[in-house]
DNA sequence: TTAGTTATGTTATAATATAACATTAATTTG
DNA sequence: CAAATTAATGTTATATTATAACATAACTAA
């Protein structure tokens, strides 16, 4: 998840404080609320979690923290925790590592990239108009119609680079 | 795999014909000579089966392909094929859905996108340097350096949306 | 031809994800 | 409010995808 971003071409980039973490809880409050949907405990523990982590986090390791917790917890608990979250816009799939990352824009449906650093794992999430505009151009030649589209690019990152 | 194409926006889109497949693998055998690599008979068949294959397919259908073949076969004898196939650029893999499919352009390396038909399976690979451009400019504005692109859009193809 | 390297065979297991059904909790409706 | 309904979670089992580790075989180069 991200401090903020305004309009385009910025990424989440620092590790949020307690405070923004308590912040975008209550934002996926709201937006559930709006959407008469129900924000129950588990999801907003798994939420949380994957707001927390420094790193896209994997299905399992939120399973072990959920563990940790206190909370009883197989694999569905968190694979449904997950599925919806995913469908609020509340969070991001990495299909390249399957990792799961919180949104750094849940107010409003997007399309993003993603940098993903082969190295140390830090993943930004870039948002672009022009790459999904012409994407969407793409799709049109070919009369198909995007239900989702995946955008992963794996690297290294300004900083593995660097330190060679 | 595809027919042919020759700059750039053009699909594969044609399941391929006998002669078409061994075409492919005559230019799979020249590429491996001219890098000094042995294109092995496991090899071989492991990307015939991808090339024949009307749709990306999964490591463990190609496992049951192997066997049927008469081959000796585990699932280290298909995914070791795969990468090595995958390291020459002969074929891709799709981590939206775990799947393989021979590359349309295996004379020079390149990146693609891919259009994914979520009902009926349908992948094409399209070449478009627009889109792999906006993403290598919008990579070095966070001074991040690419080393492969996962680019997937899932939805419905021409076909489909028009069948309803 | 033999030493070294590369590829494959083989067994076991890790990692990721879902199916199916039981139970509990929330919501609606009569 | 109580019963009926729907939604969410618990629980067990299993499917799917992928890799580790070590043995054997096949090539390659000296």
């Amino acid at each position: 998840m991200s401090e903020h971003c305004s309009h385009s071409d910025i990424a989440s980039c620092t590790q949020p404080s307690s405070k923004q973490v308590a912040n975008f809880l209550d934002q996926a409050e709201a937006l559930c609320d709006k959407r008469n949907l129900r924000f129950t405990q588990l999801r907003k523990q798994v939420l949380e979690l994957v707001c927390k982590a420094v790193q896209p986090v994997g299905a399992y390791q939120l399973l072990d923290e959920l563990r940790v917790s206190g909370r009883s917890a197989a694999p569905p608990t968190v694979y449904r925790a997950l599925d919806f979250l995913l469908e609020q816009g509340l969070v991001h799939r990495l299909a390249t590592n399957n990792t799961y990352l919180a949104c750094a824009h849940p107010q409003h449906p997007h399309a993003a990239i993603f940098l993903v650093c082969s190295q140390c794992g830090h993943t930004q999430e870039v948002h672009t108009g022009g790459v999904i505009n012409q994407l969407k151009h793409q799709a049109e030649q070919f009369d198909f119609s995007i239900e989702h589209a995946s955008v992963e690019l794996t690297g290294l990152c300004s900083h593995c680079r660097n330190n060679q």
